[in-house]
RNA sequence: GGAGAGUUGGCUGAGCGGUCAAAAGCAGCAGACUGUAAAUCUGCCGGGCCACGCCCUACGGAGGUUCGAAUCCUCCACUCUCCA
């Protein structure tokens, strides 16, 4: 009945290499999925994004192996009428690989102001019209169905840092009667992933992975991470969660992160991420290298000839220098904004598939101490 | 030659007796960004300092009126518009 099967290849420590195979290619994690919110990867047209990130190691394809797609933003925008009547959102964006979606759950939390929320699910109102449009595990689940996704996510509630521990136990008990419902909801057409929620709190996780393990999902997710709290709890709570998890499906964290935040998350036995990172920072002027972040606007760069990252072999890095960067950037021209975009997101990717060869070469402990001191050199923060 | 308008910090441009080191925008400099309402947002932006406060230099130039002037007066310089 699943659509995707999930395989363990081999651990390191904590760290696991594993295969995801889908009805539009086969995955290897720990991988890390663009985020491409409106069915598009911001600044990169479907074939740029296409051969981005290094080569396969086995069948010489390039590019992303999955990227996700947002529920509640294409329910507006085509409308998913629309969408399936166009033949899914992978003919629509001309994408042939996997396609994973996230529920709207997170939109229920970052389109606040916004909202209602019942027992029964989410009234919303849109952002671009103020229509009424309304959410629930099972309307959630069949959209992202009628998409054609290959992975979507059960449809959650993501409450905001800071609220009690028993506010957060609240949330968290509707999260699980929603997944109940998105799993009933599930057809089969797509996979579908449980959300683990539960805030800060060591026993809401615990108690949070307990009972969306316990229930028959492709995957489990740990949810309502970087959702403001600070970057020392984050790692608490991914670093107490992970373990926790099936060994035997995969593990997603979702939202995360800064290069240094997969590392750990790989560390701490994830398999999959998520994060708009790469693509928004690339926008925004701030790009990652093997020597830590670089804000390209910087006056230190204006003269400067070389590369963007000597290490680095994708198309910004081998075909301009980090002075024409710099120039198209503080011209706010559209340029800027690709070049960027196609290295921050070849650089995670690369980054990756650097990661599952430490695995599966029994060096993952060894590569990620040398990352990290590395990366911390060339930035205080560590990302 | 006559009539009128104007000259403000790198630029555009408010202010029209004190609360003005001078609005706002731009440019410049730096920072943030973690399941994307983000090609966005924030901070700094005359100089100096033993800096939550003080000093210096500043609103075309020079004088003047006033307790006090970017703001009022006089002259000078320059710019623009209209009429000859």
């Amino acid at each position: 009945m699943s659509r995707i099967q999930f395989k363990l290849l081999h651990t390191d420590g904590a760290a696991r290499r594993g295969e995801i195979t889908t009805p539009h290619g086969t995955i290897q994690t720990p991988v890390f999925m663009p985020v491409g919110t409106m069915a598009s990867v911001k600044s990169l047209t479907t074939e740029q994004l296409g051969r981005l990130g290094p080569e396969d190691e086995k069948t010489g394809d390039r590019g992303p192996q999955i990227i996700l797609n947002n529920t509640y933003h294409l329910m507006l925008r085509p409308g998913v009428e629309l969408l399936e009547k166009l033949g899914g959102v992978h003919r629509f964006m001309g994408w042939n690989r996997a396609v994973l979606s996230d529920s709207g759950g997170f939109q229920v939390f970052s389109l606040s102001a916004i909202r209602k929320i019942r027992e029964e699910g989410v009234e919303f109102r849109s952002h671009i019209d103020g229509s009424l449009h309304f959410l629930s595990p099972e309307t959630s689940v069949s959209i992202q169905t009628r998409m054609g996704v290959d992975i979507a996510m059960a449809f959650d509630e993501c409450p905001a840092y800071g609220l009690s521990h028993d506010e957060v136990e609240k949330s968290m008990l509707l999260t699980h009667r929603w997944a109940r419902r998105s799993l009933d909801a599930r057809t089969g057409a797509s996979a579908l992933f449980g959300i683990v929620q539960g805030g800060v709190f060591p026993d809401l996780r615990k108690r949070s992975v307990e009972e969306i393990s316990s229930m028959d999902f492709d995957g489990v997710a740990i949810g309502g991470v970087s959702v403001g709290e600070p970057n020392e709890a984050m790692r608490d709570v991914v670093g107490f969660t992970a373990p926790l998890l099936p060994s035997d499906r995969p593990r997603y964290l979702m939202g995360v992160g800064t290069p240094a935040d997969l590392v750990n998350g790989v560390a701490a036995g994830l398999d999959m991420f998520d994060c708009v990172m790469p693509t928004r920072n690339a926008r925004n002027g701030t790009l990652f290298t093997s020597s830590g972040k670089v804000s390209i606007k910087n006056a230190k760069y204006a003269a400067d000839d070389g590369p963007l990252d000597p290490e680095c072999p994708c198309v910004t890095c081998t075909t301009v220098s980090r002075a024409y960067l710099r120039h198209l950037f503080v011209n706010g021209e559209i340029a800027a904004s690709v070049y960027n975009t196609i290295h921050n997101v070849s650089f995670y990717l690369d980054l990756m598939r650097t990661i599952r060869q430490a695995i599966a070469s029994n060096s993952f402990g060894a590569f990620r101490e040398r990352f990290l001191s590395k990366i911390a050199g060339g930035e205080k923060d560590g990302n």
